[in-house]
DNA sequence: CGTGTAAGGAATTCTGACACG
DNA sequence: CGTGTAAGGAATTCTGACACG
């Protein structure tokens, strides 16, 4: 049943035009964060296929472009959160459904 | 939380094909049931969106065919199973806010 | 650096119809 | 009844590039 739901949240099955929506990014910017590491959409034939955690994650990332945050700085913050994460000993929840 | 969470279960942002990968029906089939009230997508400009909610449906929907059950006869339950929600539903809403 | 846009191509989806039965 | 398929068109997505700065 938690298992279940967690795959909604992580499976990767919407596309970019519907993520723009999503997010009221537009598809120039979803590309860019990817091309700079900050989001990583599965892909199926060429096709990006991204999860709502995907979403949640580019909202939180339009939310620090707004601030004037550079995507380099984002992504330091990013990589750091996930280390705290994981001293926290909460690896599991992040790398299950990550391979 | 839980509200979010189950926005990802409902949200309609599925198209068909990744639809048909998940529950291993055909486009064909999908949009029959479609055809047959079974199933409910929104659109966008044109284009089918299904929720997880849809995929769970259509899974049901393919067991049910797999055991001959005829489209007409599927659809019988589900009203029926709904009718059955809904009191319950009522009955939840009741006694929440009751005492 | 971050984002918009036009360009050409590839992959997706849609509908209505014919087929089988 | 339920599903496959070919047909033609419309909408989506992709990449690489030029632009601005």
């Amino acid at each position: 049943m938690t298992n279940k739901d967690d795959s909604y949240k992580f499976k990767k099955v919407i596309s970019i035009g519907i993520v723009s929506e999503l997010t009221g990014l537009s598809q120039r910017q979803i590309r860019y964060y990817e091309e700079r590491k900050l989001i990583f959409p599965d892909r199926s034939k060429g096709i990006r296929k991204y999860s709502f955690a995907d979403v949640e994650q580019l909202m939180e990332i339009a939310d620090k472009r707004e601030e004037g945050v550079p995507t380099q700085e984002i992504r330091r913050e990013m990589t750091k959160e996930i280390r705290e994460k994981m001293l926290k000993g909460q690896m599991n929840a992040h790398f299950r459904f990550r391979s």
